[in-house]
Order: structure tokens, then sequence, then C-alpha cells
DNA sequence: GTGTGTGCAAAAGGTTTGCAAGAAA
DNA sequence: TTTCTTGCAAACCTTTTGCACACAC
């Protein structure tokens, strides 16, 4: 397995045990194409569907936490309740897809020219997200 | 009281019946000068604390929702264990201030350039939010 | 062997629900 | 009198916690 490697060295490189439920959950988030979004529920379901095996629900919070806390995995700021994660750690941006409950992501040249022009006395700016609300354009949104 | 009629007429033109108890969360919520951003529990304190009655939890969240849902109110996207309401309900966006976890309007002149010059096919565009953390510059944020 | 990670079950915190009693129309 | 609203308690769901056992180093 050349991406156990991988992987246990991003876990080592972390200061990250590379234990056999980190490594299932990393092969999970990191092996993708395409950006994943998710909730923990959702990871949890994975997990039971895409591996045969069980990781206790305690773990996959730990887990999570520990790979946002290290950088690998970004919160987003959605009004929510569950949180969501995304694999895509760059800066960017999100619509959110409010017929589905779904995340897409909003690559940068949808956006012109972010500027923030003035901050709040004594503060650093630790992040920028736009959320870009959609839903399908026949039909009653909310 | 003069505000009384304003709030009856607000209750009334949204549908809503204008009970004694909307009528003491309008009180706490629509009188002030500034903007205000609360969460349910900043608001069943306020009315404990404000006025000398006590609603049922129950009926402040029903409140709540039914003042959003005829639009009175704004929920605002933060990544939270909680729900955070918003007294503006024009079109504005946030900081967010992690040290005290407080949200802080701003102003449209301090945004440039904010425009989506893509969007999703089929879809329409509900609302755009951007949420800026900030943080204390001389303490490590988490 | 020592320290860290895992798993379970219980607890916590916010929010929703069902239903009977009460208030508005 | 009919319909909407309130209040309470229980239920629900996500997330956190405590602790014993297991694993990584």
């Amino acid at each position: 397995m050349q991406k156990n490697i991988e992987f246990i060295n991003k876990l080592r490189s972390s200061g990250l045990r590379p234990t056999k439920q980190r490594l299932k959950i990393c092969e999970i988030l990191f092996s993708r194409e395409k950006t994943f979004h998710f909730t923990i529920k959702d990871l949890a379901k994975c997990i039971s569907d895409e591996l045969n095996e069980k990781i206790s629900l305690a773990t996959v919070y730990n887990t999570v936490h520990a790979f946002k806390n290290k950088g690998h995995l970004k919160e987003i700021s959605i009004n929510s309740d569950k949180s969501y994660f995304d694999t895509n750690i760059t800066n960017h941006h999100h619509f959110f897809d409010e017929d589905k409950n779904e995340l897409i992501d909003c690559h940068d040249d949808v956006i012109e020219n972010l500027k923030i022009k003035k901050n709040i006395t004594g503060k650093k700016i630790n992040s920028i997200e736009v959320l870009i609300k959609v839903a399908s354009d026949n039909q009653n949104q909310n």
C-alpha cells in the first residue's frame, strides 16, 4: 500500500500516532479526487459502508478534531444543527444548496477581488468565509 | 404605549396574533438603537432580567422561528453549537470575534467588490454571507 | 513499560415535539 | 366556539466526557 505510507507520514509529521482507525479515516477522507464535504454522521456512514468495520463514534469525533487542529481539515461555517468539514484546506468559499443541504466548492475566480478594508481594532483576521446560499429556481424556498 | 401599537401591527401584518409573550419579545428585540445579535439563551436571559417574567423556552423558540420565517429576524451562519440571530435584516455581513464569541455587524463599505461571477446551473442565489473571523492580535488562536 | 488512543456508555447542551390548558378572534 | 398559542416535560440529536482496556513507541 503506497498510500498508507503517505498517510503514516502525514500523521507522524503532525504528531499523531498512526493507529489503525486513523489510517482508515485517512483513507476515506484523503484518497478522493474531489473535495469531500461531510458531517460526522456522513463520515461514520462511509466508514461502515466502504470498509466493513465500525469505528466508535467517540473516536471519529476525536480524529476529526485532531485532523482539524493539525490543519488537515477545515470546518465550515453554516447554520446547521451539525458541523460540516471540508478536505479542501486551501482558502476558498462555498455554495450551499438549500434543496439538498449540500456544500459545493466555489472556485476563487467566482468571487471577484474580495477585499476587507477595515478591521476591528486590535484584532487580526483569521479567516474570511463567503457562503452563497442557493436553491432551485422554480420552487419556493423555505 | 406608542411602541406596543407598532408591535401589534407588525405582528398582525405578518399573520401572527399579538400575544402577551410575543409583545414582550418584540419589546426586547426591536426597541433597541443598535442591532442585537443573540442566541436563544441570550434572549431567554434578557427576558428574565429585563422583564420580571418568565416565558417558556418552547415559546421563545417558537417565537424566534416565527419571526425569522416572517422576515423580522435573520439567522446567521456560524459554525457553532448554537444558532445566532440578528435583528438587522438588511443585507450585511459580520465579523465574529472568536475571543468573545461575539458577532459584530460589518458595514457594506468594509467589503470591496463582492461580486459573484458564476452560479450553479438552475439555481438562484438566495443570500450571500461573508463571515470574517477575528481574534486578539497578541494571543494564540486555536 | 509509559504514554497515547480507543470504545463504550452515560451525560450534556441545544432544539423539537406532543399534548392539555389558555388566550385571541 | 373555533383556532392559534403557550407551557411543560419528555424526546431527540449532536457532541463531549470519564474511565477501563488496548495499542504504539
